[in-house]
DNA sequence: TCTGGGGTCCTAGGACCC
DNA sequence: TCTGGGGTCCTAGGACCC
């Protein structure tokens, strides 16, 4: 601890090292396959070889020359970069100026970055994963100002020489600036922006560099003259606030290097979701279900995977152009129940019956970890197996009735959005009993609730 | 322009409770 | 009783991030 600091410093100052790998599926693409290096190389999302459908993940630099963009689709992609079997074939083509193409592959990916991980947990005592190729490290208690820059490359060195990949790395006091410092030098870059130069470093940028200034945003302060961080900085604060809310003065708080966020380790997740894209959009009920049934059943295997219950179920439609429907109905309770994800999400998709849809997503929200322990070793032959097979039990009956039930009378689904409007007369009314089965083995009654 | 998939947080309105 | 206010939960959408 440091005792010396001045009074009125905006919260305790840090040492933040952002860690960001350089076009990371492209430079995993590249490890594996050598022959890769130094190529433009661009890495697909929903692509396949040889087709041309999906959105650019990452380029390799190479690759960004020819102006392939992230999240670029792949179509336009082909058509400023060629790939290079198809221009070894075309005279039109020309073989030099044509580049590769890989569909995504994120169990690689991931092993990779449990590698990059594992260093970055050996040389730093807080780290806060952002994504599979970013993290944050609070380095305030094993560095000073005058050694970091020296550490970060040490932790530069050590990702390239272990893992293979290149990373650049950003220090700063706050976790904004960091990130920013990261970004400035890419590729393999080490910027240390020291604690008096945080407001000058931002001046000149871009305000899209800020963090939580998108494109929407950028065109709005654009309209008001505001076009660099520095500007930003120097507005008005109630203007801001008026105009974009609580987010317009914390942009401008990120504008002049204050940032009270201090580093810490991720929590659980807060939302657990599956989407795929149709190669085209599609009106058929059919092809529809099917892909929601697929989703519901992986979002239900991750979570169970993760010991997670979920109280909330809920559905992504997207139909043509490009408009997002969103759809959600809660339990009364957090359930593990894959066949209920199945069912809530069918249920909600009835309301896109005709619509074209190019596009849909199954989500879980509202999670509970609390019961998770066992869950995670995922076994019945554990010691506490009385909880296992408890649970297992509740389960299999739970679908059986639900099974009834739906040949029955509709009984069902419908009667969760009700029973909400119901309220306390649930319990009295018997008739959505069917919601008593959805219990976990921990709740025993509704009126918990 | 016709874009993938995984997330987070914020806001606004409605229903409901006290 | 029709009048005020506060609080919570839920749903839907929007913006943003990587």
């Amino acid at each position: 601890m440091d005792a010396a600091r001045l009074p009125g410093t905006s919260g305790p100052e840090q040492i933040v090292a952002h860690v960001d790998m350089d076009c990371f599926y492209a430079a995993c693409e590249q490890r594996r396959e050598p022959a890769l290096r130094g190529e433009p190389l661009v890495v697909g999302m929903g692509y396949e070889n040889g087709a041309t459908h999906g959105a650019v993940a990452t380029a390799s630099y190479e690759a960004r020359a020819y102006g392939v963009e992230s999240a670029m689709a792949i179509s336009e992609a082909l058509e400023r970069l060629p790939r290079k079997v198809d221009a070894v074939d075309d005279p039109a083509l020309d073989v030099e100026d044509a580049g590769f193409y890989r569909p995504v592959e994120m169990d690689f990916y991931e092993s990779v970055a449990a590698d990059v991980r594992d260093i970055l947990h050996a040389e730093a005592a807080v780290v806060r994963e952002v994504s599979i190729d970013e993290a944050y490290l609070d380095v305030t208690e094993q560095v000073s100002w005058e050694t970091v820059e020296s550490w970060a490359q040490d932790l530069k060195d050590t990702i390239e020489s272990e893992v293979g990949v290149a990373a650049s790395v950003g220090v700063a006091p706050t976790m904004s600036a960091a990130k920013v410092a990261s970004d400035r030098d890419k590729p393999d870059g080490l910027i240390v922006v020291e604690p008096g130069a945080v407001r000058e470093f931002f001046d000149d940028l871009p305000v899209e560099d800020v963090h939580g200034v998108g494109p929407v945003t950028a065109r709005e302060l654009a309209s008001l003259d505001i076009e660099t961080a520095g500007d930003l900085a120097a507005a008005d604060p109630e203007l801001l606030a008026e105009r974009f809310g609580e987010r317009g003065r914390e942009i401008r708080r990120y504008a002049r290097g204050e940032d009270e966020r201090s580093v810490t380790p991720k929590g659980d997740p807060k939302s657990l979701s599956r989407e795929s894209a149709f190669t085209e959009a599609t009106a058929e009920m059919e092809a529809k279900c099917r892909q929601v049934r697929t989703l519901a059943d992986a979002v239900a295997d991750r979570a169970q995977r993760k010991g997670a219950r979920y109280q909330t179920i809920g559905i992504k439609v997207v139909t043509p152009p490009f408009d997002v429907n969103t759809r959600a109905r809660s339990l009364p309770g957090p359930v593990e129940e894959p066949d209920l994800v199945r069912r809530v999400a069918l249920d909600l998709l009835g309301e896109f019956d005709d619509d074209p849809v190019r596009k849909v997503g199954v989500r879980v929200s509202n999670l509970d970890f609390s019961a998770g322990e066992q869950a995670n070793l995922d076994g019945f032959g554990g010691g506490s197996g009385t909880e296992e097979t408890t649970d297992s039990s509740v389960a299999d009956n739970s679908s059986e009735t639900a099974k009834e039930q739906d040949e029955e009378g509709q009984v069902g689904l419908g009667t969760f959005g009700e029973s909400e409007a119901a309220g306390d007369t649930m319990d009295e009314d018997g008739g959505p009993a069917d919601t008593h089965i959805s219990l976990p083995p921990g709740q025993t009654t509704l009126a918990d609730f």
